[in-house]
DNA sequence: GGCGAACTGTACGCTAGCGAACACATGGGG
DNA sequence: CCCCATGTGTTCGCTAGCGTACAGTTCGCC
């Protein structure tokens, strides 16, 4: 995978009009985003706001007793740091690479001038922000009334959604801190999709085999997520 | 209660610069908000947006089973309505009135206009939507983390502080529609805040007696939102 | 003033998921 | 090439909360 990915494969870059890219483009900053990175802490000031080409990234609760919960994922559909534009600088959350990739990022400061100027970019933002206030507000609803093995499911097909290929790098251990439950629990849940012939895997490796089996067998969660990025964000799936 | 409450009880209201109050004033439609009332519904298109005075709104989602559970509750802190700005002009969610009370609606055609100046305005209700996302994460986490009887704690102290006195008018049943457990379950809980002392009730009436004991038995999650809001929003708690 | 609907209390068996403890597998680095 | 850190599988007792069923209480209304 090359080191500089092409900033376009980031939708929100891609939405840009052409004056707005033409604006940004020497500003766009490639990063690299190795699993584990943080790239803002509970409560910490932003410096830059991240957009993903090829990683997936989680924003996550992290309780006074080390437990953890997901609150939302943002891949190359997205942008890291809303609260930045929203007001207020930081949030109680922190945003931590799930699966390594690539992006690139753009300083505060510029994000904000851009955001300021409350023209297309300001609406796509604002547009992209009320997405993931679904996601979160799903993720709440599917914590309350979920299986395991349905937010299982959830949690897969909005990775792959996030990803270019069927292929998850990632251990039972870390999608259990991401779900907020027992790494056994998901080893079991894991057993049940792998028995079903819906995933195959090789420690740490997830491959999906069957994305309607998953689709099936997931809560309707998953579906009015992804109904409401696509409702909301349409030039961006065109690509 | 008079029916009409003065508009400043709400505290984005009374941030308002005092150009935009005097625009806003006159186009501000005082409205009742009986328990029950729907101010809009699951993807359900907004005609207005609605600043409450006295009234507690819950964002509520309903599945498909009829189960349901609240994603963030709206009080005189705030708007009901902020997918109109945001974009797309609906969400997967209903906005029901938790506990009667009165308010003020504008047209949402008004509330564009207002919003698109990209003044003060657009960044008072970002910041409000900011502390809403807040609440949001973290009722997805109290969710997945939490006991019902902390929960309860929690909700009833966003409750609180969202009214003017230490009485709810609120039936256990509508409680568990709100957390998203059986009723039988808030019996039980609220069994155990009415032994210790904690608080009162009678029938769909509930008195708080003791709010620091709450305080004390409920989760971190309240302190979080609690905290978040103030820091957010600090010129509308100052009043 | 008493009838009935709405609200609250209690009990019982059941299940999902927890916590802890440990055995097994696997594959990359020394 | 083999060692051992890292990841996965399994087991067991336990608890919170569910679903169901029903009894008791309160209050508004006729």
């Amino acid at each position: 995978m090359a080191v500089l990915s092409d900033p376009k494969s980031n939708h929100l870059l891609a939405a840009l009009p052409d004056a707005e890219w033409q604006r940004w483009l020497p500003s766009l900053e490639p990063v690299a985003l190795p699993l584990g990175k943080v790239l803002y802490e509970s409560g910490g000031k932003l410096t830059h706001v991240y957009f993903s080409t090829t990683a997936i990234v989680s924003l996550l609760y992290v309780m006074e007793n080390g437990a953890s919960a997901e609150i939302a994922v943002v891949g190359n559909e997205g942008i890291v740091g809303i609260s930045l534009f929203m007001g207020g600088g930081s949030t109680p959350s922190r945003a931590i690479v799930q699966s390594a990739g690539h992006g690139f990022r753009l300083k505060a400061s510029l994000m904000m001038e851009e955001f300021n100027r409350a023209g297309p970019v300001l609406h796509l933002l604002l547009r992209y922000t009320q997405a993931l206030i679904t996601q979160m507000a799903q993720t709440a609803v599917c914590n309350r009334h979920h299986t395991l093995d349905q937010q299982l499911c959830r949690w897969l097909l909005l990775s792959l959604d996030r990803l270019h290929s069927s292929e998850l790098v990632m251990t039972q251990e870390l999608i259990a801190n991401m779900l907020g439950v027992r790494r056994e629990g998901v080893t079991e849940a894991a057993g049940q999709l792998h028995k079903a012939g819906l995933i195959r895997y090789q420690r740490g490796r997830i491959t999906v085999l069957d994305r309607d089996g998953l689709e099936q067998r997931t809560c309707e969660c998953y579906a009015v997520v992804k109904k409401e990025y696509d409702r909301l964000l349409p030039a961006l799936l065109a690509r």
